[in-house]
DNA sequence: TTGAAAGCGATACCAA
DNA sequence: TTGGTATCGCTTTCAA
């Protein structure tokens, strides 16, 4: 910048108005210093207006997994949010590592990122005390923050959506339907777990411990249980899905079993003639004709650096917690009725 | 910095020492002042750092779209390289928009990022010379970089990819494959549709024009064509997609056409009779029973972040080109065998 | 082993 | 409308 005031013949200050916008540069001030700015090729170090200024116009997000479809899409919604009001994002996955989650954030922190939107892997963020103190301010997404900490919080409607995706399927007629979800530690598998009680309880169903299966979406895991069951003397008719990796990972397990005749269209689930309703859409999901509760992965996005966005322009106000809701496509697979006599092909 | 060590009662420098694990400390002295670290909640402003030290330990990232899996992956090992290395990474979509390319990665220059990985979407890259000239560092990915630039690129061996699949095909039989890929103005498109002429050429097929269909990968887009193909007199038998996005495309075309009776399996391609081939593997695509040619989203990531460290560490050689290999996956879906006498169901 | 002083490149504030 | 100067928080360099 000394360079370029040098070559115009103007004072620095000068030629940090004009880069700057600032009103009150002489029009042809003003261009005798942006042609010295192009001549030059000269780029702004942001690393010094930061330092002066305290921010830094960029923003963390710590996600579980960059390659995980419904964190993509979250990805994306805050980039797009971002950019248009002129700030940068780090991104990083946590790959529900509560070690390396801390270690993003404190890194962004040390960084200066004027904000962070977090999917917590941990369940304890005391840590973030001394940036809260230090003026950061952060929204959690998809789950809440642990302890030690109070921040906006934006969630979708999980037990909501793994009610209303029990009772579709009880709609149709099914009675034993099982869950198959992600390890009880993560939050979101908790709350939908909490879901499927509330809807059999509400049908007066019993609540059969048997027809549960949690734990890491691994396709050996998922596999062996959804044989398991399928074994058992009274398997059951319908199955939800806790979330995305673990549709995928029963879709494969359904197809990867002894392949039954099939009757009417090219249906995967009608292989083995059970109902399945999986929790997160996924691409492609209408091509199978796999019946969902859909989240809103844009819209956790989106919402979740609306609210981070209103915070770093100043709202002091008590911290809030949006929910948003889900809702069932139906494309087949979940509308399949209950297989007529015990187990075996129908 | 300056409070601690007037908490400590040292001076600074002893202070940014012990901060960066510099040796020449006193034990006593530097458990003294990690002490008062502590206490204060004081974590070092890499800003500050930055600005003098000239280093900013980050990278940029430019891709296409985060919520495209190839790029998500791509993304997923640049992160985990660059965090292995202490390096932070800034992501941003260009969404194939040339001007919006420009402005991320300007963005990132301001920042003073290290070095920058690009997925270009325009043709021009003269306006990264200033950044060149001020010592900046980067690797194209997946595409080369247009005019006015030299750097080290990664590429996917997009022709012969191409060519594979359609040896693969031919050699089930087909004689008349079509071509759905993305727009021409797309590098990996072109190399794709060149790879698929050298194919035909090499097995003496004649090469037809209305058997191509390029252009951005919208599913009435896509459908339009695949229906005027599937209803011309000599309709194709086989088809070969250019990308992932093409390839799901096609495949939800395919599912909306009027379903035709099932022979053998719930495979989604004979419900019209055609082999199909799909350029880059996808999420269930196993399950679907696609054939593709697969690329390695996480090598080309690895590598252009390889390339980059190495550049970043002050490699001056001539720049590289990386071509990394495809493979055939066979599923089902292109091992269908020509469809007999002309055009409707089998 | 420790410290003092200069300076990285910008912005803030006040003066002209 | 313009300029000068202090300063942001740290690293670098040199001296003690």
């Amino acid at each position: 910048m000394n360079d370029v005031a040098a070559a115009a013949g103007v004072a620095l200050k000068t030629v940090s108005r004009v880069v700057n916008n600032e009103p009150g540069v002489n029009i042809a001030t003003a261009e005798r210093v942006q042609a010295a700015i192009d001549r030059l090729g000269y780029r702004r170090n942001d690393s010094a207006r930061t330092l002066r200024s305290g921010r830094t116009a960029s923003i963390g997000l710590v996600i579980e997994d960059v390659a995980d479809p419904f964190y993509s899409g979250l990805s994306r919604a805050v980039e797009d949010l971002a950019l248009r009001q002129g700030y940068l994002v780090f991104t990083g996955s946590s790959g529900e590592d509560p070690a390396r989650e801390r270690e993003l954030v404190l890194a962004f922190c040390a960084r200066r990122v004027d904000g962070l939107i977090i999917v917590p892997a941990g369940t304890d963020h005391g840590y973030l005390s001394p940036e809260f103190d230090a003026g950061i301010a952060a929204v959690f997404a998809d789950r809440p923050p642990g302890t030690g900490c109070d921040a906006d919080t934006v969630l979708c409607d999980n037990a909501g959506g793994a009610q209303a995706g029990i009772r579709h399927l009880i709609s149709h007629g099914h009675r034993r339907i099982a869950f198959f979800a992600d390890s009880p530690a993560i939050f979101t598998a908790t709350e939908r777990l909490y879901g499927y009680r509330q809807a059999l309880a509400a049908a007066a169903l019993p609540y059969d411990e048997g027809l549960v299966a949690m734990g890491p979406p691994e396709q050996a895991r998922v596999q062996a249980g959804l044989e398991r069951l399928l074994a058992a003397p009274d398997p059951p008719t319908a199955l939800l899905t806790g979330n995305g990796r673990t549709t995928v990972a029963i879709l494969r397990a359904l197809s990867a079993l002894p392949s039954k005749p099939v009757r009417h269209g090219g249906r995967l689930t009608d292989l083995v003639g059970m109902a399945v309703v999986g929790f997160d859409d996924f691409e492609l999901a209408d091509v199978l004709g796999i019946t969902v509760v859909a989240q809103d992965p844009s819209g956790l996005g989106r919402t979740a650096a609306e609210l981070l966005f209103r915070r770093m322009s100043g709202d002091v106000g008590p911290s809030r917690r949006v929910e948003l809701p889900t809702r069932i496509i139906a494309r087949g697979s979940g509308e399949v009725p209950p297989r007529q006599g015990g187990k075996g092909a129908s």
